[in-house]
DNA sequence: CAATTTATGTCAGCCTTGTTGACATAAATT
DNA sequence: AATTTATGTCAACAAGGCTGACATAAATTG
């Protein structure tokens, strides 16, 4: 026996490393990156006194304005009850607005306003710009291997749910080019 | 003007895409990539009664045995009674032993026992499985590039802190190299 | 048409995990 | 001897998850 722990309760004091057959480098990293990327806007939605979960609201009713609560829900992978709280605030602060459906009258369709459009996109540019210095620092060649990647770590039942620019299915391509940025 | 929306507070009915300059694509990927990629432990965790803060924590003492709870905290940047919350029922069911510190007995120096050991590599299980899969169908010849980016995204100030096995800084290499994955 | 189902909203309460502030103790340092 | 440091602990609070129950309006079904 190499180690000094021999009984149950021992303190064992050798780290657990790769030799495990587990990556843990890759875990690490990818626990250490994400923490950073979701600092960058909590500073900006403290300001709102918002918070992250207002955060995600906005992005996908920015990302795919119209949709309707019940694909919200199914998206963010929350209870109605959960959501109610972030949505009402940010619908009596005016980021977004409920549109009745107009084939279903029960449904209501998510829309941002200027505001929340703006806020959107105050929300993602510093992450955007993170990931811009990681790729030139790191990856420059290899964006298509990054998105790949990170596409093959999401469930495969829910790929095909992800609006990706790159990689998906482009059914959200209905409004024309516009000349923003 | 080109959009039906005039006046502040309409519905703005363009999706937000990367034409604004912004890289949506990976935002949206790491958000998703993230989610189900933590959901895996969090199965394994419900059975313990343990959350997220516990896998951190037993995660970090594995990985480092021997570190001290103010070496823990500034790995986890939370506070010190955030941390005795799950520390104290990490002790109690015989996961993590303190033992006190050699030079400075004020320090308490945390260690995994067997029970602990099991524990992180049962988390880590599923996780590296979804990463080895995400790599093999995706970007086989690519990890390195996918370990740089990913420590790219890492705030600059902590890369060296990440006890990397085969990206960074070394300081943790009393191990010999192993022949993972 | 009446009954049922569906989409949404809302109330109430609970849990985990983060926060701050205050205070206690023992050990190290000055 | 006085102060600082490492840790622990108590109390209160907030965000954001959860479940269960119930209400309403609109769509669907028998």
């Amino acid at each position: 026996m190499t180690k000094a722990e021999v009984r149950a309760g021992d303190p064992i004091k050798s780290a657990l490393t790769g030799e495990d057959g587990i990556d843990f480098s890759i875990i690490e990293l990818f626990f250490f990156a994400y923490r950073d990327f979701t600092s960058d806007p909590d500073q900006i939605l403290g300001e709102y006194g918002f918070g992250r979960a207002h955060h995600r609201v906005v992005h996908f009713v920015n990302r795919r304005p119209g949709l309707t609560v019940a694909e919200l829900l199914e998206v963010l992978k929350i209870t109605k009850q959960s959501l109610a709280r972030v949505l009402k605030q940010l619908i009596d602060t005016g980021h977004i607005i409920q549109v009745q459906g107009p084939r279903d009258r029960r449904q209501r369709e998510l829309y941002p306003t200027a505001k929340g459009r703006a806020l959107a996109l105050a929300l993602a540019a510093p992450q955007s710009r993170r990931i811009a210095a990681a790729l030139a620092e790191a990856a420059p060649q290899d964006r298509g291997a990054i998105e790949r990647f990170l596409m093959g770590m999401v469930n495969p039942e829910q790929r095909a749910q992800i609006a990706g620019e790159t990689v998906a299915d482009g059914d959200y391509r209905d409004d024309r080019e516009r000349e923003a940025g």
